[in-house]
DNA sequence: AAGTGTGAATTGATTCACAGCC
DNA sequence: GGCTGTGAATCAATTCACACTT
């Protein structure tokens, strides 16, 4: 994972901080409502603000796209949003593919965030015959069966997981033999791919027992006496 | 937030870094897991494969918790359960607040990982008057202007919001008014909230276009002249 | 005067490698 | 002999503080 041959060509974008482009996607985001709202320059200090975090982090964040801000005056919002969409690859088009058609698929399928912001939803799979012919936010659901098909006719690349867990695996299986090489995963099982697949977990589980951890931490802090004597 | 004074009784749990913690439910699941198939010990390298990490890191994680393995032998699968579920605070329950009857919403209410988890849905919020009165998962929806009253009335202290974006804050605000003090957010705003609250934002946009971004990568590294070119 | 861009310092996380125990 | 637990070393991310530009 990490004794990939470094490009030096792809040096600049190679050299961009995972932790740095994990948060690009927000500062777009905030960008976008600032410009929406009239705003034509925003200070890092404000940016910042709008998007949570803090203004020497955004800072560095931005230098390493390059020098995109004015001294004195700040960044122009529409050019910003214009370097971090070609950075992140959002001036492309890309294909997604949404494997489960449950209440979270169909969630998934309705995100207004993604239309119009690069991703297009090509199609939606499901093993329930009953819901293959039936219409979700426009895309028709095609039965698990014709997974490879659909992906390959569609040069699918992004395949989304939204099935029960015992499946997940299996499904992933045949995305990425059917092409798919990023793969965002719901199902509460750690994936196993090839090298060269990135996968992304969102585990809705996780979340909450990482929240009940503090909670606890919470509750411990405010009875000392109690908490020690359990 | 780094200067919050640390109660030296609180010692072991404080020092917990926050890396481990977001690792811990899933080393917890992938136990439950094993002990279900029947599974009584089992080694750090094994627990690190079906967990999906490497086993230094599962080792280096666990003895934060403790010395609970046995040197040459590996894991007890049961008490190693138990011991994560109390860092957890997993023996516990936690009330729960699900504000947005949506999609989303209800593939949450529906989620099998929470109830017997130690989290129990104690109350559905929507602004729909036609929704309320409706049971999604056993439990019926309430109508968000009862919102501060169903948060006293059942003590609940962890708020899920999967609201629409422009409603999201003005929700978090009326949940932290009334007692709740861990809030996780599916929408897609950066939620401001007081010290002591604690908030996890779970992003579908964010995370597809981290995908993006390294399936861009692999485009480049695949067509080397071209990318030069563009 | 205002605010970016960035080396240097610091803090945090991961990996290594092996001592210690069963 | 096998496997845990952990200091030491490495690597990554964050914060600081200020030189530099408009």
């Amino acid at each position: 994972m990490s004794r990939r041959p470094v490009d030096p060509r792809a040096a600049r974008s190679r050299g961009i901080p995972e932790a740095t482009v994990a948060r690009l996607p927000v500062y777009h985001r905030a960008l976008l409502a600032l410009g929406e709202s009239g705003v034509r320059t925003v200070s890092s200090e404000e940016l910042a603000t709008a998007a949570g975090v803090n203004s020497p982090k955004l800072r560095k964040d931005l230098s390493h796209l390059g020098s995109y801000g004015t001294r004195g005056v700040g960044y122009d919002v529409d050019y910003l949003i214009y370097q971090i969409a070609r950075e992140l690859g959002l001036t492309q088009d890309w294909a997604v593919v949404i494997v489960g058609v449950g209440n979270l698929g169909r969630a998934l399928a309705n995100y207004g965030g993604f239309a119009g912001r690069g991703f297009r939803i090509v199609g939606l799979v499901d093993a329930d015959p009953a819901r293959v012919g039936e219409q979700v936010a426009g895309v028709p659901v095609t039965h698990l069966g014709r997974l490879e098909g659909l992906v390959q006719s569609t040069r699918a690349t992004i395949g989304v997981i939204a099935v029960p867990g015992p499946a997940a695996q299996q499904v992933c299986d045949r995305l990425i033999a059917a092409g798919v090489t990023s793969i965002l995963n719901f199902a509460p099982v750690p994936l196993v791919v090839p090298a060269g697949v990135d996968v992304r977990e969102v585990d809705l589980g996780v979340e909450l027992q990482i929240l009940a951890f503090h909670e606890q931490r919470k509750a411990d802090a405010a009875v000392p006496a109690l908490a020690a004597g359990r």
